[in-house]
RNA sequence: GGGCGUUUGGCUCAGUUGGUUAGAGCAUCUCGUUUACACCGAGAGGGUCGGGGGUUCGAGUCCCUCAACGCCCACCA
């Protein structure tokens, strides 16, 4: 059988994928044979091209998808991706604003969302393919994305419910506006920024000033343009109560408190005691001046707003008075609420200000605050102005300030909707991996926060709202019975819901169940507008589980498939994302949408920082694909991937002209073209943009992480060539267990061990171990000593059968238990070896599958494994691993046979015995005397295994380096003192003999007396040497 | 400010319930073309486990504390 010498992994793949698409390997449809395990995936953003940390999360996805299947599950794997809703438009947008110079505006909705739907399909077959070329076995007949077809439908009858069962409700909310995307966006969808900014002084002159009472009110503010949109001044209802408990704080916190923190607290006390003093009389008089219905005028515009008492004015804090600004500061709305103080929105929807601003109205934020402070200084209301650090809050997607604005939004309640998930958790029905997670699940749910999903974006599921605004309660009324009258009402395709604001205007607000056009139509010949607003993204993620399943149709996919077993994501999404599925789940199909959630660490770039498209250091799978192959990817990245700890990944360019690899750092990480410091030649990333930048070779992103994988990959392709050029004769031969010798019976021992650890590290998405178990069987036993051992044995004919056969059935074994790690290396090497040898197995041969994709999974065989032929075995090991230490000591060549003593108990010769041959392979060692007589030479290198009962000498007669064999015995004895000295201050120590358990005592005299004897020995030799000389 | 996590050889990571001499891969050094593999084989050097304190006969492993780094949440006009 001839195999080729290298493993050709992009031909392979190509070939391979097609031949298990052919096949349907990867379909799965409700099978009442089997269990379901389900999957979907966590749907990548279209926003751009996957990087490593998508890399990370499909493979172990993948892993899992592959051993169940194999385990004969009916394993669905749904794939699909995200519209992504901000995050896409924006980058259009952006897109737009870069190439064409153009806004949204200029194009139109439809126009715009056509030109984001092409940008879609490009990534979305981008990301597909990056995918396929991971060997993702996903069902791709299956494929969904947020905003097709089956998934609006279930938007639409999920919010349809919610409205019905009045969850989803409008209200009027200070939502963070984003004035470059002109959308509400949520309080996750926030980053902050700590800029350098002022904190300016401004003073609020006094409207009729009684004697003795301040002329002017001094506040401070770090937006002193939103004093136009001010409506009341704030000083605290009881400022010396607010110091004495700021005080009787401070002192509970010394009470747990450091060294180093008490010294802090010490000094805040004095200053916070100071400034009572200081300060308590001014604000107790503006607190009676505010109990007396007192105003101000408010500066530059002149209006009177009143000077209130309210708590959120912290004496401690600024000058211990506070502007209030309902409209445009979320502390300010509670004040303003808790108040009843009119809510004046000074801002237009693209950040400018507007006619409420006065002679300012036009200006953008940054130009107002300019003349406001010019005009404040002119009219001798501006006092300090100090320096200080401000929190900018940006909008994490057009990285632009966000605006505090007060607008329409519809919301989710979220108080039972939050609790039933809250419950799922609680009580296990949904268990996080690592658990460390479910706390911050936990946490974020029980604040129980309502959902604004509004988003003023084009592109999203619009939401199904029809609006009859400002009307009176007689003509919404009047309205909404019509409506009510209709035969679609009735058989529930439309509900409806009457709504007052606080100004006493009344809306009806009119929800459709699905897309109809001529209900549509009906509903807007009475008046009704749609509302223009979109879904926030996250709402269509939420009903993932189900909605890629059918729902709202209760199909035979969402009756077998749902819930789904386990969710594989990232810790980000926690809250955003599974929490949300959860509730929505239990909402709509009244089940949890999956059994089991597994969250992996994040991979890093060797600066630490995480990976991600709009930092530019995302690695593209691809890329590692094209110079490692799959396989080692994915391997790669499992191996990689521990469940303590995010995972850092150094990453390189390649240079495309000389293959040297370049260091990815802050600054080339993101640049269009490098210089290769190598060969001063020019290569391009995948960032280059223009013609001129494009024009250079693009150099690779690669990670030599990979390369031990990549090896991995050579070698067992390697160890498969060496048996299969074996197996020219080979055929189908049924072995008895008891037949085989020492060897063939330690693999199927350690085969029956690994399948057990490996099965359980998956089981437990210990995905590290499970790789790391298989690399070092794969290389350091199943190659280093199986199949060099078999080599005598294959061209001895009385063995060569029963060799072949447990070869066979190891590497048949090996290949199924990798082949969720590394599918395509395993399926190829399959594919050959059931060509050569279709028929195996131990005991008896059976027909091997066509597959490995679909083959069964390996069972850890009770009768095969035995825990002393694998000490003995180890014992062998050992021995061989001292041979050759001293052999490399002496600097014996290779080819020289050395003659070697084992003395040994009587058991240990008997194991031995029958592998004396292949210690001249293993160690180039001929074994002249094995057993408890064997007697050492007259120059001897000896060496003694700690733990083992065994002496292995070797006659050095004619080849002793007496100066380095001298220097080797003086570095052995010096070891040996030391320990036996450790040990000799442990046994002397009573508190020791008499505490600890005896068997740990007894264990340390034992080895202690063993190294005694070392010792001796060994200072024997070392003197024969000396005396030899 | 609250929470979570991390800190082990040059790099990236293991280290299960505290118990002999703390492991692996990469990198380094020495030797090597033995009929699968130089994407290989053999061997070697290198860490006292972030600092300090404690519990214990015994601590990388438990407790306290300090420090650095990372992430999440909240946030002060």
């Amino acid at each position: 059988m001839t195999i080729p010498t290298r493993f050709e992994h992009t031909e392979t793949a190509i070939e391979i994928s097609k031949a298990w698409d052919d096949a349907g390997c990867a379909r799965a449809k409700p099978n009442p044979n089997k269990k379901p395990f389900t999957i979907v995936i966590p749907p990548p953003n279209v926003t751009g091209a996957l990087h490593l940390g998508h890399g990370l999360n499909n493979t172990l996805q993948d892993i899992l998808i592959r051993t169940k299947r194999m385990q004969g599950f009916e394993a669905l794997w749904v794939p699909g991706t995200d519209h992504a809703g901000i995050a896409t438009q924006a980058v259009v947008e952006r897109r737009l604003k870069e190439l064409e110079n153009k806004t949204r505006h200029d194009l139109g909705r439809d126009a715009l969302v056509k030109r984001i739907w092409d940008w879609k399909d490009q990534y979305e077959a981008r990301i597909i393919d990056q995918l396929k070329r991971m060997g993702c076995s996903c069902d791709w007949s299956r494929v969904r994305f947020t905003l097709d077809e089956q998934c609006a439908a279930a938007v639409r009858a999920t919010f349809f419910d919610l409205f019905s069962k009045k969850r989803i409700y409008r209200g009027k909310r200070l939502v963070n506006w984003d004035t470059f995307l002109q959308t509400a966006v949520s309080d996750d969808e926030v980053i902050n920024k700590t800029e350098k900014g002022h904190f300016y002084h401004i003073f609020y002159p006094v409207v009729d000033a009684k004697p003795g009472e301040p002329t002017r009110i001094e506040i401070a503010t770090t937006r002193p343009e939103t004093l136009l949109g001010d409506t009341a001044l704030a000083v605290h209802p009881d400022p010396e109560a607010a110091f004495k408990k700021s005080i009787s704080d401070l002192q509970e916190k010394l009470v747990n408190a450091s060294p180093n923190e008490k010294i802090e607290i010490a000094l805040q006390t004095k200053a916070l005691e100071q400034r009572k003093t200081e300060m308590l009389p001014l604000l107790v008089k503006l607190r009676d001046m505010a109990l007396d219905g007192r105003c101000v005028t408010l500066p530059l515009l002149g209006r009177e707003i009143p000077l209130i008492a309210d708590p959120w004015a912290k004496p401690e804090m600024g000058t211990g008075c506070v502007k209030i600004t309902p409209a445009h500061d979320p502390n300010d709305y509670e004040v303003g609420r808790r108040a009843s103080l009119p809510m004046i929105n000074i801002l237009n929807p693209d950040g400018t200000l507007n006619a409420e601003a006065g002679p300012y109205e036009g200006l953008t934020i940054k130009k107002a605050r300019t003349s406001v402070i010019e005009d404040l200084e002119k009219n001798q209301l501006l006092g300090d102005i100090e320096d200080r650090d401000i929190e900018l809050p940006l909008s994490d997607r057009s990285k632009t300030p966000i605006e505090p604005y007060l607008a329409d939004q519809w919301f989710v309640a979220m108080d039972e909707l939050a609790q039933s998930a809250m419950d799922a958790v609680s009580d296990d029905r949904v268990k996080i991996f690592p658990v460390r997670y479910r706390k911050g699940y936990l946490d974020w749910l029980s604040e129980k926060r309502d959902w604004p999903v509004s988003r003023q974006l084009w592109w999203g599921h619009q939401i199904p709202i029809w609006a009859a605004t400002g009307k009176t309660q007689s003509e919404a009324e009047a309205l909404a019975g019509e409506i009510r009258n209709w035969s679609e009402y009735s058989s529930g395709k439309l509900t409806e819901q009457i709504d007052a604001d606080e100004a006493g205007t009344f809306s009806l607000f009119v929800c459709l169940r699905s897309e109809n056009r001529v209900l549509e139509s009906k509903v807007q010949s009475l008046g009704l507008v749609r509302d223009s607003d979109v879904l926030d993204t996250w709402f269509s993620s939420a009903l993932w589980p189900h909605s890629t399943l059918g729902w709202p149709e209760q199909t035979d996919e969402l009756a077998y498939f749902y819930p789904t077993s386990t969710l594989v994501t990232s810790r980000d999404i926690i809250t955003l994302w599974v929490a949300r599925m959860v509730l929505m789940g239990l909402n709509n199909v009244g089940e949890i949408p999956f059994h089991e959630v597994f969250i992996h660490p994040k991979i890093l770039d060797g600066m630490g920082e995480t990976m991600s498209k709009s930092k530019g250091n995302g690695v593209d799978p691809n890329d590692v694909v094209d110079k490692f192959g799959p396989d080692a990817l994915r391997f790669g990245l499992a191996r990689l991937a521990g469940d303590t700890q995010d995972v850092r990944l150094p990453v390189q360019y390649e240079c495309p002209h000389c293959e040297k690899l370049i260091d990815q750092t802050k600054k080339n990480q993101s640049a269009a073209t490098v210089d290769c410091p190598e060969c001063k030649k020019t290569f391009s990333t995948q960032w280059a943009e223009t013609a001129e930048d494009k024009s250079h070779p693009r150099g690779a992103v690669v990670s030599e992480r990979f390369e031990a994988a990549r090896n991995f990959v050579n070698k067992l392709w390697n160890a498969a060539r060496f048996t299969l050029m074996n197996f020219d004769d080979y055929s189908a031969t049924e072995v008895r267990l008891e037949d085989l010798p020492l060897e063939d019976r330690w693999l199927l021992s350690r085969l029956s061990t690994v399948t057990h650890d490996v099965t359980e590290a998956i089981n437990n998405y210990h995905f590290s171990d499970a790789s790391q178990t298989l690399y070092d069987f794969a290389w350091n036993e199943f190659c280093s000593f199986y199949v060099e051992i078999a080599k005598p044995r294959l061209s001895d004919e009385s063995q060569r059968a029963m060799t072949q056969a447990v070869m066979a059935h190891g590497l048949d074994t090996l290949l199924r238990l990798l082949h969720p790690i590394m599918p395509f290396v395993t399926e190829s090497i399959w594919r050959y070896l059931n060509k050569a040898a279709s028929e195996r197995g131990i005991p008896k041969p059976s027909l091997a599958p066509e597959f490995l994709m679909t083959a069964d999974w390996p069972t850890a065989v009770k009768d095969h494994y035995s825990e002393s032929i694998e000490r003995q075995f180890n014992e062998f090991q050992q021995v061989v691993g001292a041979i050759r230490s001293i052999r490399a000591s002496q600097g014996i060549k290779p080819k020289e046979i050395v003659p070697v003593a084992i003395r040994c108990s009587e058991s240990s010769m008997q194991l031995l015995e029958p592998m004396r041959i292949y210690f001249q392979g293993l160690a180039g060692a001929e074994i002249v005397s094995l057993g408890p007589d064997a007697k050492p030479f007259e120059i001897n290198a000896p060496l003694a295994i700690t733990g083992i009962d065994i002496d292995v000498y070797l006659d050095l007669a004619q080849f002793i380096d007496v100066e380095a064999e001298q220097g080797r015995l003086e570095k052995i004895v010096d070891q040996i003192v030391k320990q036996i000295t450790g040990k000799q201050q442990k046994l002397s120590n009573e508190s020791f003999v008499s505490r600890a358990p005896a068997d740990v005592v007894a264990k340390e005299r034992e080895s202690l007396s063993e190294l005694q004897q070392q010792l001796a020995s060994v200072k024997q030799d070392l003197q024969r040497l000396i005396a030899k000389m």
